[in-house]
DNA sequence: TTGTATGCGTTATCAT
DNA sequence: ATGATAACGCATACAA
């Protein structure tokens, strides 16, 4: 195995010192370097194929130009362009996203949170919101590496966010619920230890009661087709009468009650109305095309990362919250209430 | 900022030199330290919370345990389970995974393999498997740096590569049909330069002239719904009689030609039976679900990432292909033929 | 404008 | 079993 070309070899083939190449090669410096030797030092490493050494120059200048990204779920079709928004304001600042899957898995977490730091990423995305994932958080703060949380605010404030507006969401769905009549509405709310669970079952407490209308909340184990399917589940085998609209904790619950009315023989919407919330890629091919609450994933994601990048330049962060409006996109999945 | 701690500080504090808390720290040499030196090492590290510099040790050993994964696009549903397989192998190894997306953008690609290359990752995993990009592939190779290509060939052999068999589940799809009473079959194929177009594509000739039907080829521009949508099009505004089977180049194509077959009021499967590829995620609760091959996409992670490890322990790669078998998914969009 | 020298934090090779 | 030392490849403060 031929030994990688250094800044060293170039020097050599371009007749300077490694100082010069390293000046010539980047941006920064450039200015500093006669346009000759400039020329002669960028063709001999073009010659050469060098390859600088991102991690000799981390070592150097203590910064390794990476972000950590820490997310729960790939599999959640909502991550996707988060992390698209995310990239495209990091990349155009040469910094390389570092993704990282927990799988909703404490342990994994806090492991790939450490090779996170081990890597020394200039700064952390956390999309990761249980409550009870302070740990994590405040470890990071602790290693003086900035942190914006995404999506889900951690327990306590004091680290800067970014997220949709969950109260606004899910009052623009229980009004439109309202609207086509509904009287009794059941919210399938997400794990309770999730923040995102607590503001939107907050908010739809609100909204239900000021509208007058029946309503409970019950709580999915997950946010997944399969929970949303489970807790549609207890929802039938319940004793009294049966809500003419849910409202889900996000699109994957949306689907699972879906599925399970199907089984059930309730036809959506003709029978049961069901909201969903993140407008997920793909919401609309679903049978019925899901009526849904939209975050703007993707600016959400970016927000985050501009976020991270003036904390990076600051050295400290001011614990900014930023709440991103949202809309709702009324497809099939609602209808009048039946009677 | 208080300078992150480093080697020196604990073996100040545990009043050992910094070579033994290198070998007290590292699994390999643990055996050669003594056992009170070693509780005394751990001890301080915890104290001192320090957290070893990959970059540092990475430059060191001149091997930073990391891979880099390329993928065209993040948004296709079939990458994350993917990624998933791949990750679930290469963190058990401790390796992090470096995941690149590239937008189906030829530069985009050239850029981030550069700069994964600068992070001097120990591997490649390159799913973006146009017939064009050998530049990347070989570029890889001169850089000595071990290659494994996954789901789509590139151009010429001489790479481990890892996919479903193509082949064989068009052929099950075609079968299928022929099932069905269909007589005249049209294949939605994928842009013509991506590989697995072209394998699917020699199949689907194959196939469908064995069964003696009639049939016919179209190409999308893309592998999205939006190009499904635009190829369904240019078909149904085509003279001639209209074919009631379609065999889409993937499930995303599925969808869009589904779309649009939908805005022409002609129903699925009734009066068009669409077969999609992948059995992507959700695939399931699409409208109506789609009947498609189910690729083992997470499987197929992780053998590329075994492969790859291979590659990486033997210092050298033999050029394995690797074919996992696939099988066919019967849902709901496919239906006898209108007669 | 360019060269010199130093150190970033590790691990590997030697020596003890 | 542990200590001393050098080297990995680069960027930068300083000198020329």
């Amino acid at each position: 195995m031929p030994r990688r070309v250094t800044i060293d070899d170039v020097a050599r083939l371009a007749e300077v010192h490694k100082a010069t190449v390293s000046r010539a090669l980047n941006a920064q410096t450039r200015g500093q370097v006669n346009a000759e030797t400039l020329k002669r030092v960028k063709k001999a490493a073009r010659q050469l194929g060098y390859v600088p050494n991102a991690m000799a120059r981390g070592l150097r200048t203590s910064r390794s130009m990476t972000i950590g990204v820490i997310i729960p779920d790939l599999m959640n079709p909502i991550f996707p362009p988060m992390i698209r928004g995310i990239e495209r304001v990091l990349q155009a600042q040469g910094y390389t996203v570092l993704i990282a899957n927990t799988d909703s898995h404490d342990d994994v977490e806090i492991s790939v949170f450490e090779s996170l730091l081990q890597r020394r990423v200039d700064g952390f995305i956390l999309a990761t919101g249980r409550l009870d994932d302070q740990p994590v958080v405040e470890e990071a703060a602790a290693a003086d590496v900035p942190v914006v949380l995404v999506n889900r605010g951690s327990g306590i404030g004091g680290y800067p966010l970014v997220s949709g507006d969950n109260a606004g969401g899910i009052a623009l769905a229980v009004a439109h619920l309202v609207e086509l009549g509904h009287r009794h509405i059941v919210h399938a709310a997400g794990p309770p230890n999730f923040s995102t669970t607590r503001s939107r079952a907050e908010a739809f407490e609100v909204a239900a009661t000021k509208a007058g209308v029946r309503h409970d909340t019950v709580y999915a184990a997950a946010l997944t087709i399969e929970a949303g399917f489970d807790v549609a589940d207890q929802l039938l085998k319940k004793a009294g009468p049966i809500p003419t609209a849910l409202v889900a904790g996000n699109d994957l619950v949306a689907l699972g009650l879906i599925r399970r009315l199907r089984a059930e023989g309730l036809r959506c919407p003709e029978e049961m109305s069901v909201v969903g919330f993140n407008d997920m890629p793909f919401a609309e091919d679903f049978w019925p095309p899901l009526t849904t609450v939209h975050m703007p994933l993707r600016e959400i994601g970016a927000e985050a990362a501009r976020l991270l990048l003036r904390g990076i330049e600051a050295g400290e962060q001011d614990a900014a919250t930023l709440t991103l409006p949202v809309s709702l996109v009324v497809r099939g999945s609602t209808g009048p209430a039946r009677s």
